[in-house]
DNA sequence: CAAACACTCTGGGGTTCAAAC
DNA sequence: GTTTGAACCCCAGAATGTTTG
């Protein structure tokens, strides 16, 4: 454990990440440097620790070591009996080095700017990935669509949902970080008659009229994301390949050719709970853009999604799909700032605003010159007003409260002493 | 060599579930 | 019965090193 130690250190202290990938090349072979990366940076082991429940008590040494601890954290419903095993644990470690690093590999982070990713580039498939075509903004890059033909669709705003019917004619259902969603057994009858080998994307929305998109979102997720049987829910089919594609990571058919593949499959087999996507455009006219986004919204709708028509799937984050959405500011008083965490700690975190008798955190948005511009002088930033961007407003079902969904630093407003919002 | 890309890290609101109070 | 903490869902954005054109 003393070389893993060091070799975590030698990482931490190597800022270039083609040096870090160098490192553990030459460690390759060490089988007890694997298995401490797997048990930190597998996904699928959760252990139920955080920085707050993490309080070494100083104890006898243990007859276990500490992978069989995680193994048991990880196999079991944590509760304070098995918090107290594991603080245990660590107060047992005469060597504070070898603490650091357990006590890491329960919070899941070794700190040393490395993730499963990079680990992975050295231990192909060490740790377990579940990943998904994601969207850039096209506000960042509009020039992605010049000259060339593409598809707008509907943005819906529910639960990224995968279909998985494998090689063997069986189906699972995940989310996009790889979860496993159970108990739908309303799609059973439809998932029977999708072939194998085949891999369907889409949305996971409550299938209920009439609803404000924010508020669809709320009761899907209310739904999606309780245990036992799930009732109503549909899929938003926008995308198909082959389970065997997906594994790769890539799927070469076009886009539009994809598209086509999955209306014939839907409108051959008549579903009742996976629902096509449908195609409000084709062509290269970037105006419609714009246009259809403005429809969309006052649709009560999220907003846009624009598809190369001649681009592959790919899983991961790609410019090939591109997320249209609108968002608004408000110019809202600062209460309070707050420490940040982690990398943040000794400057500012998060300020706080308030919005309709309802104090909001917003700690996104600010660069490091200015988080310590902040930090450091309290007094000129409070009290004063701060424009925050925000998605939409919403309503938790707990109190009522409205606050605000991804809310951003904009700028400072000296000029204005009043907050101002609708 | 600048621009684009890839990846990590920190921050938000709202929900459920299980354990603790 | 209510509160709390972890783990999710939805994210946005800054910083930094790497690759590309």
């Amino acid at each position: 454990m003393k070389e893993v130690i060091e070799i975590v250190q030698k990482l931490r202290n190597e800022s270039s990440t083609n040096g870090k990938i160098a490192i553990l090349q030459k460690n390759k072979d060490n089988e007890l440097l694997k298995k401490v990366l797997l048990y930190t940076y597998d996904p699928f082991k959760k252990y139920g620790m955080s920085e707050k429940s993490i309080n070494p008590i100083n104890s006898a040494n243990f007859t276990i070591d500490i992978f069989e601890l995680l193994d048991i954290l990880s196999s079991s419903n944590i509760n304070d009996s098995l918090r107290a095993t594991a603080n245990s644990f660590l107060g047992s470690i005469q060597n504070e080095n070898e603490m650091e690093l357990y006590k890491c590999i329960l919070l899941k982070d070794l700190r040393m700017g490395i993730n499963a990713k990079g680990i992975n580039k050295v231990w192909k498939d060490l740790i377990p990935q579940f990943n998904v075509m994601l969207a850039d903004k096209y506000f960042e890059k509009p020039q992605k669509v010049k000259g060339k033909e593409f598809i707008i669709t509907q943005k819906l705003d529910g639960c990224r949902f995968v279909l998985i019917k494998d090689e063997n004619g069986q189906v699972k259902y995940f989310t996009r970080q790889g979860q496993e969603i159970e108990g739908l057994v309303e799609f059973e009858e439809d998932s029977k008659k999708i072939p194998n080998n085949t891999v369907i994307d889409g949305e996971l929305l409550l299938n209920i009229e009439g609803l404000h998109s924010k508020d669809l979102y709320r009761e899907t997720m209310k739904e999606s994301r309780k245990k036992g049987v799930k009732h109503g829910l549909a899929l938003h089919a926008f995308d198909i390949l082959t389970f065997e594609e997906f594994k790769q990571g890539i799927s070469k058919t076009k886009c539009k050719e994809r598209k086509e593949q999955l209306s014939n499959l839907i409108s051959v087999h008549g579903f009742t709970n996976i629902i096509e996507v449908p195609i409000r455009y084709i062509g290269k006219d970037e105006s419609v853009i714009i246009k259809l986004l403005d429809e969309a919204i006052a649709n009560d709708e999220e907003g846009v999604m624009v598809n190369l028509s001649n681009a592959p799937y790919e899983c991961k984050r790609t410019s090939n799909i591109l997320k249209v959405k609108k968002f608004q500011d408000a110019d809202l008083k600062v209460l309070s700032i707050e420490e940040g965490e982690g990398k943040n700690k000794g400057t500012l975190g998060r300020i706080n605003v308030e919005y309709k008798n309802n104090t909001i955190g917003v700690g996104s948005g600010f660069s490091d010159e200015m988080r310590n511009e902040v930090y450091n002088n309290p007094n000129k930033y409070i009290g004063k007003i701060a424009k925050i961007q925000y998605f939409e407003e919403t309503t938790n079902s707990k109190d009522n409260k409205p606050s605000l969904r991804f809310p951003v630093f904009l700028e400072w407003r000296f000029d204005k002493c009043e907050p101002s919002y609708y």
